[in-house]
DNA sequence: ACGTTAATTTGACTCATTCCAGAAAGCATC
DNA sequence: GATGCTTTCTGGAATGAGTCAAATTAACGT
């Protein structure tokens, strides 16, 4: 299979190296990872693997278009190898999972803005917002309809892994509070 | 107009506090501004405020949904006022620049995905990439219509000072200056 | 094999964002 | 207007993804 991507590289000018065929590997395996667990993943082909090289590389090979870095809001970068064909993410707002979307509207749809200021488009990006499957079960059977704040907030918890800090809401949420005139 | 502000904060249950409204004055002058640039406008009104409190006031009010957030990949979050329309965002790929763009197909027209694999969307976000007028220009007049890089990112560099450590004799090239120019 | 030069390693550094805890406002009530 | 319960701010430190640079190593054309 490292044929496969030796081929790969060295059609766009690349050099065969080990981290690089430990990356692609990785992101073959699994998609949409993010770059920490890509450099987990590329130090179990390729122990040696400095974290630099891995930014290289997924620098060289985006730049390259062989895989593509998508980065939803509030999320740290994230990597597939599938390009070329225009599909899209759904990302889920509550456990933070993406999967693919082919484009609803057959080949570079929205690639037609309604107004584009002067602008010269090359690509469209789309990104879906919503709730997984597992989220959003386990929303209406814990949680009683109505409550507003359970409802919908972003709290990306990266799934397994390293349970820190995933937290990104400076950990406020509005409450309640009582409202009265006198500012300033 | 801040009366107006105050309105809106209380329309949602928040104290109306100083830099709750330079934040809410800074961001509807200034479109698109990231967080760096919330925080300087937001002392122009009110100096004193941390900038843990702009952070704070913009995770509130993006919450609230009275402001939006938006982070295309590879920049710094960034802000705007402009909310319940459904409508994107045109970003230049050399400058950062950020125009507004109405949606396309109506009201809430991308918010069907050809397949959802269960998912529950309840927004569709579009980011069209390409190159802003004054970078379309500038690269049509300086350099070959063919060439297919200018990947640099909108980052502000700093003034780098600071002559590391052995600088001394060799004067030795740069490391790996030539990658097939990753501007930066 | 050899030399050129792209890639990698190493390690320090930047900077946006978050955490903490005490101090200071909001504002409903008295 | 004063009071007191809460929310919000301030200030400082910490975290961590991502970057820079110099020196070393390895790809691969010849």
């Amino acid at each position: 299979m490292t044929s496969d991507f030796e081929a790969q590289l060295r059609a766009i000018s690349l050099r065969v190296t080990r981290p690089r065929l430990a990356v692609l590997t990785a992101l073959r395996d699994h998609p949409h990872v993010d770059t920490r667990t890509v450099i987990a993943l590329a130090r179990d082909e390729f122990p040696a693997v400095s974290h630099q090289a891995v930014y290289d590389v997924l620098q060289a090979l985006t730049e390259s278009r062989l895989v593509r870095r998508i980065q939803p809001a509030g999320a740290t970068a994230r990597y597939e190898m599938r390009v070329g064909d225009n599909h899209h993410h759904v990302v889920c707002r509550s456990c933070g999972a993406i999967a693919d979307v082919d484009c609803a509207a057959g080949t570079a749809p929205c690639l037609t803005a309604s107004d584009d200021h002067g602008y010269v488009i090359d690509e469209a990006e789309v990104v879906y917002w919503g709730a997984c499957p597992d989220c959003a079960a386990a929303r209406t059977t814990d949680s009683p309809p109505a409550r507003k704040e359970a409802d919908e907030r972003p709290k990306h918890n990266s799934p397994r892994q390293r349970a820190g800090r995933g937290r990104e809401g400076g950990g406020r949420l509005p409450g309640r509070a009582r409202l009265r005139d006198r500012a300033r």
